[in-house]
RNA sequence: GGCCCUAUCGUCUAACGGUUAGGACGCCGGCUUUUCAAGCCGUUAAUCCGGGUUCGAUUCCCGGUAGGGUCACCA
């Protein structure tokens, strides 16, 4: 016998990955990779009718993109034999029965298989919170499985984590109340060893309410964190932090202030028995703050690459575009967003089309330009090679700006370029455009004001 | 309703029984900036209530209250 640990997670294909289970599987991920154990993917797809290929497929992208691995993948369905020998087993030792049964609902069956409840009292220590004690007694005989060819989730689940040798059952909140019940039949099952248990809280909404689709639409589920361009290092980190804490030294060094915690940082600090015993509310702001930490780290080439692969036709199309024009445009779109995802609305509102098609600000906005023609005279006498860099720029008329006051010059200067009220500075712009474009747009900005 | 779990700023949270109750996000304010965004600095804000135990409770115990979970031939 080895004392290796084993955990699993195991969703259940009746749906996508859920912003919860998503934590639960990355507690399960650190745990088991803190150990050196082996974490084992189930999915409990005996639920036939509600269990979906396509749901599968999508929990595992989900689970792959946050870069939770696993080391071994098992479908429940994978092990009906087992299940099947534990209920004649039980029922051989008298430990379940067939039962005739009152139809109730559309689909019930005349005999199922129940389980034999010796009613006692059962105590099981969790990791998170503590000793917990249940008498089963009101439990009754429960429905163990429809027949000995379907079984239901609590047979099913215990016999696949004795199977599969799980030391450590590590799920949501929602599962506690389940628990007697499967400790009674791990015992009936002559299991050598009942698994320990972490229940993690859940997520709830800022009703305090389970974070449902119902209210909260796509945003529960992982993949719509991933098509909206949120980062996988940002959505670990932030659940990471939801329900636990870095600054919770799980020793003495462990703790820091810092929250801005890698993978690999998260593996250091992390300590099961240290997650909250509370549930958490799930706040998309800090998630937004986070994820914006980690686009700002990430290297230039990524960000171009999103920003091209999330540019909309539409502006494409204008007649100035070109890839290398956005990609040097990125610096002024990313420190804009939350996510990738917002790249595409604000491209696609127009936000930023003076960069690809020559504005026509109106006299109003221009607000009499002065200064207009004396700017362009400065623009003109700028060597080149000034354009390369905003700051040379900007000390080409810094001067002159600050003598005729800033306002005067540059709000019409950045509005010839731009043709917005709100915009970057006109020397990034600029720099951007390029001196013919430049010059182009302030001889018509002058022209608009004649 | 029964059973179970939980309770620190708006939110996420820290605090061997002794701290001016700390940090982060957000909010608000200021600085910087022609505008916007970003950045920097700062402010505001919490121990659910009532009893114990103790020299001393955020911390331990009991009760209340509130919130959540669960009571399927779903998982």
């Amino acid at each position: 016998m080895t004392n290796k640990i084993i955990t699993r997670f195991a969703p259940s294909p009746t749906g996508l990955l859920h912003i919860g289970s998503a934590r639960t599987a990355l507690f399960v991920y650190l745990f088991t990779r803190q150990n050196n154990g082996k974490y084992i993917l189930r999915m409990e797809d005996t639920d036939k009718e509600r269990s979906k290929p396509e749901n599968e497929k999508e929990i595992l992208e989900s689970l792959k993109w946050l870069g939770l691995e696993h080391d071994e993948f098992i479908r429940q369905s994978d092990n009906l034999d087992y299940h099947k020998e534990c209920l004649k087993k039980l029922i051989d030792n008298n430990l379940a029965y067939f039962s005739k049964e009152e139809i109730i609902k559309e689909g019930d069956r005349a005999e199922v298989i129940r389980f034999r409840n010796p009613g006692k009292k059962i105590a099981f220590k969790d990791l998170i919170h503590g000793e917990i004690v249940f008498d089963t007694t009101e439990l009754g005989d429960f429905v163990i499985a429809k027949d000995l060819d379907t079984p239901i989730f609590h047979l099913a689940n215990v016999a696949d984590d004795i199977k599969s040798g799980v030391t450590h059952v590590i799920r949501g909140e929602d599962h506690i109340s389940n628990t007697p019940r499967q400790i009674l039949l791990f015992e009936a099952l002559g299991a050598l060893t009942i698994p320990i248990y972490a229940h993690i809280p859940l997520i709830l909404d800022s009703d305090r309410a389970k974070l449902s689709k119902r209210k909260h639409g796509a945003f529960v589920w992982i993949s719509e964190y991933r098509k909206n361009g949120y980062l996988p290092e940002a959505m670990n980190n932030y659940l990471a932090l939801l329900g636990w804490s870095p600054q919770a030294a799980n020793n003495n060094e462990a703790g820091t202030d810092d929250e801005i915690l890698f993978m690999e940082e998260l593996l250091k600090r992390f300590d099961i028995s240290k997650v909250q015993k509370k549930s958490a509310i799930f706040d998309l702001e800090k998630l937004n703050w986070l994820n914006r930490e980690y686009i700002k780290r990430q290297p230039q080439s990524e960000k171009i690459k999103e920003l091209i692969n999330r540019c909309p036709a539409r502006v494409r199309e204008l007649p100035l575009y070109s890839d290398d024009k956005l990609s040097l445009a990125v610096p002024l779109l990313v420190e804009r967003i939350n996510n990738y995802g917002e790249l595409s609305d604000i491209l696609g509102r127009g936000d930023f089309d003076f960069f690809f098609t020559t504005p026509h600000p109106n006299k109003e906005l221009l607000r009499g330009g002065t200064f207009l023609r004396q700017t362009l005279d400065l623009i003109k006498e700028t060597p080149n090679e000034n354009f390369a860099d905003p700051e040379e720029l900007k000390k080409t008329l810094w001067g002159f700006a600050t003598e005729k006051g800033r306002g005067e010059v540059l709000w019409p200067m950045r509005v010839a370029l731009t043709g917005q009220a709100k915009s970057p500075d006109p020397f990034t712009v600029a720099s951007i455009l390029g001196k013919e474009e430049t010059i182009k747009r302030l001889t018509h900005a002058e022209q608009i004001l004649l």
